[in-house]
DNA sequence: GTAGGGATGGTCT
DNA sequence: GACCATCCCTACA
């Protein structure tokens, strides 16, 4: 069966095209509007029709699309980051064009007692105000100087969590001229699992910067979060808690497991096996 | 595919 | 002045 290949009719990014994807792998054909999910691994994506058929009905019927409001983003911190995944992030940009990508991995920072977070101690500045604010709030900083991060507030004082990954579905295309604008001339082309597979990469993926920090993710008109009716939702056993990335200088608050990814699917950052071999991620 | 190292400049102390 | 919730490129297996 490897290497299969099947037709499948994109409706919604481009009416009359049609796609080959190759149904056992990540593997993309030349034109870029491929899927890369993973059939095996996410059976919820291989029903009687494929999962790009499926979601291009998804993204024409506004019945199915189910914006996310503000009671969503209030609750318990690591409850949000694992709710959030198998959401649908959406950035409609100025010319009216709609980005999506599935949320694949999140990470956990709750404020206060938690010394990895950027709101330590309760501890506020200029740059970090929108982790106080209320839940569902953009909170975008800078990190190395060069990048970006997104995070959303949840209940709690000073909690949020960061987006770390994205399984881009819709405006393929546009990510990756986003993306290649800050590569080198020349570079080899990103594969589609590589547009948004880290948190200052889905930043630039769909067009968001700093403008974005303390807006509203559930009243703004250019950027939201979407609950995907047409695949199953995410069962415990899908979603691996790990250990945060890059806090390592954090002792203690470093270990928690308040990483929390898709299991087996392609576009997160880190897999973390150990973490997977542990009880209750087997 | 994976590991290692360099680039980078905003933020905080 | 040090730190940093990252990314990219190169080398190597």
């Amino acid at each position: 069966m490897a290497g299969r290949k099947r037709k499948l009719l994109v409706t919604a990014v481009a009416p009359e095209e049609t796609v080959t994807v190759n149904e056992n792998n990540n593997s993309t054909d030349s034109n870029h509007k491929t899927t890369f999910v993973n059939l095996k691994k996410f059976p919820q994506c291989e029903n009687t029709q494929c999962a790009e058929t499926e979601r291009s009905h998804y993204f024409l019927n506004s019945d199915l699309q189910r914006k996310l409001g503000e009671d969503f983003f209030n609750q318990p911190c690591v409850s949000l980051a694992k709710e959030f995944l198998g959401k649908v992030l959406v950035r409609r940009c100025a010319d009216g064009s709609e980005l999506r990508g599935r949320i694949v991995e999140t990470e956990a920072y709750l404020g206060g007692e938690d010394q990895a977070s950027h709101s330590a101690g309760g501890k506020r500045t200029k740059r970090n105000m929108a982790m106080f604010m209320k839940p569902g709030t953009i909170y975008v900083y800078p990190i190395y100087g060069i990048y970006l991060c997104m995070n959303v507030s949840s209940e709690g004082e000073g909690a949020a969590v960061l987006l770390r990954s994205l399984e881009p579905l819709q405006g393929l295309p546009l990510m990756r001229q986003m993306r290649a604008a800050r590569r080198k001339e020349g570079a080899r082309q990103l594969k589609d699992k590589e547009l948004c597979n880290g948190p200052s990469k889905l930043c630039q993926a769909l067009n968001i910067s700093r403008c974005f920090d303390q807006r509203d993710l559930a009243s703004d008109p250019e950027v939201w979060v979407e609950r995907d009716t047409k695949t199953s939702s995410v069962r415990p056993h899908d979603i691996v808690s790990a250990p945060r990335i890059g806090i390592d200088s954090h002792g203690e608050w470093a270990k928690k497991p308040w990483r929390f990814y898709l299991r087996g699917h392609p576009c997160v950052s880190v897999v973390n096996k150990e973490a997977e071999k542990l009880k209750g991620n087997e």
